[in-house]
DNA sequence: CTGAAAGCGCTTACAG
DNA sequence: CTGAAAGCGCTTACAG
């Protein structure tokens, strides 16, 4: 027979034990007899007992759960991301309490005040900023933060991101070993340290060969701006043969266009996109792109949460993880080439 | 300034009144004079006090979380529909604790005790059936729960749909208003009801014309499995003219593949799909599809929820909401067709 | 309107 | 190993 709401005090008294011999063989490294253990088991199975998470935090002073700060879950990056961290975190015993955050400063200060009051153990900004106001507060509250797939001067907060940097600067060389002339970057949003990096080291990759774009403009990560910076391009006299764009997300909405303008991908104009996203993959798009090893990033993401959450003197930790070109279709392939 | 965990006794010792004081100027209705709660307010500001969510849980019995329980996150209808209803929910002052579940009934069954030791509120089922033991528990134990995207039999539980067989309906009256001669089903898992409504209400469409499907295969909402399909379908010596697709997930394996085998969708063979998801519109897939209105859904599961929550004794609802064919050229338009 | 006190369901020293 | 008791930070009758 089962009831709502079962408490210790019940099991104890079923089982003929006290309040704290439960509580004792539901608290992992406690002392308890075989025969207290046993009583107990059995009689919270009877009941279908299961201790009250929220009582526990309380007196322990851990949640087990961990806020989730989320932007854009149309960028099919972070749908996986958040799958994979949801599944890491289910493993080590922790939750996920999500909160889709508009990305103004704003909309995450008041994130974060709703993060803390429900006690989160820690929290995991994915595609978001945040102030050096913020971050205070939350270290003086305890509670560790990591950013993921955002990078930060900011010292005291881990971040987890790919390297941006040498992500950008092998699509460069790829496309100038692809005997491109015009190259052009629709760049992620500049408001994002992905976005800065990523445009930063592709322009050195081009500069190190003694070239330049033909145009950088910024794409903010939003398929109609990037579809309507392709169109811009395809306008001028001299359309661009090659380019790069700051994320898969924004990729498609630019082969998308192109292709409406009767031009053919990896023929007519290379495409070149970040992040190998699943879809990256699929036929209609056969995306040659910068993969992010998401799996290795949300693992880092976990494990850096962890250590600072049982050893909250852990120092904080900028991780960076390599990347690497995905070669499909989408874009010139040079002659000869190898990885 | 700001210190880590403050509580209200801390303020009400700054603010030089009780403890209850405090509390009674945090709970909305309760009753203090304005006087007090000024005095209140500005010492809980200067401490950077929120009342401890976990707290409030323990002695109001509501922890304001809402459990979530999603299965299929690579299918792009599950972000988009998780992002409404965390947005939805947090406008409630509730907020979305997510498991992601092996589909078996197992998986399910742990997640469920998980969710109950946390309190929650309430419990959402996404793309996720539920044995009637577990139904029995959830409903002894006083948690609402309400299947999205799924129907069930059993009535002691809320369900919001779409009108799957209706939707299936329309499918094969488009295919046959294109006169088609030979149409496949690759249909959605049948282990679900969605995939089954979907199909009867295809087969129904058919019959009603005095027409049957040239092949029916469960292609299990799975991407690898429609594509192996689809090449099966192509391999007889008379490959269908049109194809309806269990969901757009699948369709668009089955949009690549036809394609690497050189035809043209909406020329040599027709393809519909079914949920309207956002990619579904995008230029390389262009897929004609029956949408799920996603957003009423979500309202309608949120409202659902929040009724039974405020009023246990509120009885379940069975809900459906009308789907709608949305035309674009991934199949043949029939002459003359106005929807 | 306001304060003192009980109690939500636990964990964890403290004695034994 | 085990039980009685304190206490986590709140809300909510209960008096006043």
């Amino acid at each position: 027979m089962e009831r709502a709401k079962v408490t210790s005090a019940e099991v104890a008294a079923l089982a003929g034990v006290s309040q704290s011999a439960v509580s004792r063989v539901f608290t992992p490294g406690a002392s308890a007899s075989a025969r207290t253990v046993e009583k107990v088991r059995k009689a919270a199975d009877k009941l279908g007992y299961r201790p009250n998470v929220l009582a526990r935090a309380m007196v322990s002073g851990r949640s087990r759960i961990i806020g989730l700060v989320v932007a854009y879950l149309d960028n099919q990056f972070y749908p996986v991301a958040l799958e994979r961290l949801s599944n890491a975190l289910q493993a080590e015993g922790y939750h996920i309490l999500i909160f889709t955050a508009p990305n103004s400063t704003d909309g995450v200060g008041k994130v974060m005040q709703d993060l803390m009051a429900y006690q989160v153990d820690g929290i995991i900004l994915a595609s978001v900023s945040i102030s050096s106001d913020l971050t205070a507060r939350a270290k003086a509250a305890g509670i560790p933060v990591v950013l993921f797939n955002r990078g930060q001067d900011d010292r005291r907060l881990s971040a987890v991101t790919s390297a941006n940097r040498q992500g950008g600067r092998l699509a460069a060389e790829f496309l100038l070993a692809g005997g491109h002339e015009r190259i052009a970057h629709i760049a992620g949003w500049q408001g994002a340290s992905t976005g800065r990096d990523r445009q930063s080291g592709f322009l050195e990759g081009l500069a190190a060969a003694g070239r330049a774009p033909m145009a950088v403009i910024d794409g903010m990560y939003n398929r109609d701006i990037a579809s309507a910076c392709t169109q811009k391009l395809l306008a001028g006299g001299q359309p661009p043969d090659a380019i790069f764009v700051g994320n898969d997300h924004m990729a498609f909405a630019v082969l998308d266009r192109l292709r409406a303008e009767g031009l053919i991908p990896g023929q007519d104009v290379s495409v070149v996109g970040y992040d190998d996203v699943p879809l990256a993959a699929w036929g209609a798009y056969d995306l040659t792109t910068i993969r992010q090893p998401v799996n290795r990033m949300v693992d880092t993401a976990v494990s850096t949460m962890l250590a600072q959450i049982e050893a909250p003197e852990t120092p904080p930790r900028q991780i960076e993880i390599a990347g690497q070109l995905i070669v499909r279709n989408s874009a010139r392939i040079p002659q000869g080439w190898t990885p």
